[in-house]
DNA sequence: CGTTTCCTTGACTTAACTCAAGAGGAGTGG
DNA sequence: CCACTCCTCTTGAGTTAAGTCAAGGAAACG
């Protein structure tokens, strides 16, 4: 839960608060299944502890779209309960361990520790921002754009968490899981990864990717890393919230 | 706000707090004004009392995408404040009324009245459901797919807050900005729309859009309006939240 | 060590884009 | 009231980015 960190310093309280909250059972699933599937009450939110899911939906023809990356220390959704029934799957794509967060806990934890409640309301906000991210890259971004923004995006929440050494990083995606993403074919989304290869932008072999030149893949990416909104944000917030 | 009835009967108590929050200074823009720009800091919600507006970001070379559009009701990001700064800007497509939600007033709000308190839950929930929807828009669909599925959204959306007229609703985008939505050309969003035309499913004639065949219009689509949640999905929380 | 999954490459097709020009309306000023 | 302008919509012809189909090779897996 570091990842809390990245919007304000959490008191010792606090953070016996979370520990506690999170100190439920882990749960475990394996790589390529589903943890929520869409038509389904969902009560509880859930908190990564290690490994990829994602989020996906899929549409009457079997196309499918991943619509967002969950990593560690990320927390999905809060307040599902309040919703009738998903409207989305979350599936894993590594193996993951996570722990179910009631409304119980949630509540327990934002009643009592209000720099936790907005530390929480920012990790929507930056979920949300990044959802709106995706929004223009779909829409305004050709391929080679769209495939070097994935990873741009990946690789600076990876960081931000500190699951990146140096320049490299676990990349558990398959060519096709990127196409998922980035709504193109796979066939197209392995040719754009021979392109950044050829520009010497990337290494990517089995599952890790190498960031050659950072900066010459965010220019291509058109990257503005001001969307995940890292920089320790809630600093000017006092304690009362 | 009747929109927040869709969520959860409100009792009397409920709705007095809202008019009184809601009752301060009307704003008003013209069209084609920004409400909010990108790297602004923005400390308000804005509640949209009439009028269209629309979330968007541009990249470096000025290729712009909609986000998302806010129609009457809608709230924008009650917790905004607790960024440093804005990532998309908001614009006006018609003349917008609205007024500012300030810190204060909204945790006036949720700290005295529980089922307003998810009612705004919900409303964040369902924002980011139609963001994801739109992911799976962009990702997945073909152009006239996208064109049928953006009509579908916006009548349901406006149909919620009655701002329909049996199969019409007023339509104040051009086909530019539908073209900005659905990350087309605006030469193509014409075709499209001839297209439907062609098949019978709508009547487009200056400002305004008739549905002639909604059924075959969601059929084209694939629209499944689960994602907006519109079910009075609150019954079943008790006033305690 | 065999089998399955994933990656790679080539040849061809297509959905959507570009460029360009004209038509229809709505508003403005003479 | 008409002429003018600006904006939006429409249509055609040619181009291109990305998709499709297919097959071979490499790597991971049990």
């Amino acid at each position: 839960m570091d990842r809390l960190e990245h919007f304000a310093r959490l008191s010792a309280d606090d953070r016996e608060a979370l520990e506690a909250a999170t100190a439920g059972p882990v749960l475990s699933v394996r790589p390529r299944r589903d943890i929520v599937r869409e038509g389904e009450r969902s009560r509880v939110a859930n908190l990564i502890l290690d490994g990829w899911a994602f989020r996906y939906k899929t549409l009457a023809d079997g196309r499918r779209q991943i619509i967002s990356f969950l990593l560690p220390g990320d927390i999905c959704d809060p307040y599902v309960y309040i919703l009738q029934e998903m409207d989305h799957s979350i599936g894993a794509l590594t193996a993951v361990r996570y722990v179910e967060l009631g409304r119980d806990k949630i509540e327990a934890l934002t009643s009592q520790h209000p720099r936790l409640t907005q530390a929480l309301r920012w990790d929507g906000l930056v979920a949300a921002a990044i959802q709106r991210e995706w929004t223009l890259n779909l829409g305004q971004r050709d391929a080679i754009e769209r495939l070097a923004h994935l990873l741009c995006e990946l690789f600076f929440r990876l960081r931000a968490v500190r699951l990146t050494d140096q320049n490299r990083c676990e990349m558990p995606l398959t060519q096709s899981d990127v196409a998922e993403a980035t709504g193109m074919t796979p066939v197209h989304v392995n040719r754009m990864i021979q392109e950044l290869r050829a520009r010497g932008l990337i290494r990517w072999k089995g599952r890790e990717v190498e960031v050659l030149d950072m900066e010459a893949l965010c220019d291509v990416a058109m990257f503005n890393p001001n969307y995940l909104h890292l920089n320790r944000e809630g600093a000017h917030l006092d304690a009362n919230g």
